[in-house]
DNA sequence: TTGACATGAAACCAAATGGTATTATATTTA
DNA sequence: TAAATATAATACCATTTGGTTTCATGTCAA
């Protein structure tokens, strides 16, 4: 059973949504990613700590770079916590269409 | 362009998430699901509240009690935020897919 | 080797978060 | 009607969060 805390205390913040993002279009160090918010480079450099800790983000150092990567396997454990509910979405589904019959039959009835 | 921060905000709470996965089961007023917790009832109302701002939640009023259900819609919204990445996911194995076919031909090269 | 550059680390701060206890209100039920 | 029930509302508190500034460190390039 997966601890998915790490991840969704990750997502929660707009800032690293957009990180994860940008990392989406290609790797970026830190300074990259600052200049694209008005923060400062150290708050970035958290959120990036942040989504480190959380693996969504590999990190590798080049000489006095360090490159940021995105990590999707975590992304795909979080969508499981999603498909738990998609037997709900089935079960509502499943109920509407028993109404709707129930109600033809009614009205077949009348 | 939908505003994914209550959901993921919502989401980033262990608590909140085992709510969802109660009301998946049924619908629930709020002294039933604060048997579940050890915190007190004030502090599950709160969840809720964050819940059902985050439309996550719909709680509809019956007598004294509050009856709390699950909406999917927001859910499946969020998921949409998932599904950006699966381009990425793709990249990622026909970038693969390329370097292995690659290697392939070198070795029939040699 | 000296200066510029990329980053780390620490100290600090305001606001948000997750909890509590207490009091008040509305709805059942005996 | 009075008591019990389900919840709301408020005030309060400790911790976490998201940001800042400042200073230190390691690496590249002239």
């Amino acid at each position: 059973m997966m601890d998915y805390q790490p991840v969704f205390r990750s997502l929660a913040d707009p800032t690293r949504r957009a990180i994860l993002c940008m990392l989406k279009e290609q790797d970026l160090c830190i300074g990259d990613i600052a200049d694209h918010f008005q923060m400062t480079r150290p708050a970035v450099a958290k959120h990036l700590k942040i989504l480190n800790e959380a693996d969504l983000v590999i990190i590798e150092t080049q000489g006095r770079e360090r490159i940021n990567r995105l990590n999707l396997t975590q992304l795909m454990s979080a969508m499981d916590w999603f498909n738990y509910f998609d037997q709900f979405w089935d079960k509502q589904l499943n109920h509407l269409k028993q109404v709707v019959e129930d109600k033809v039959l009614e009205d077949k009835e009348q």
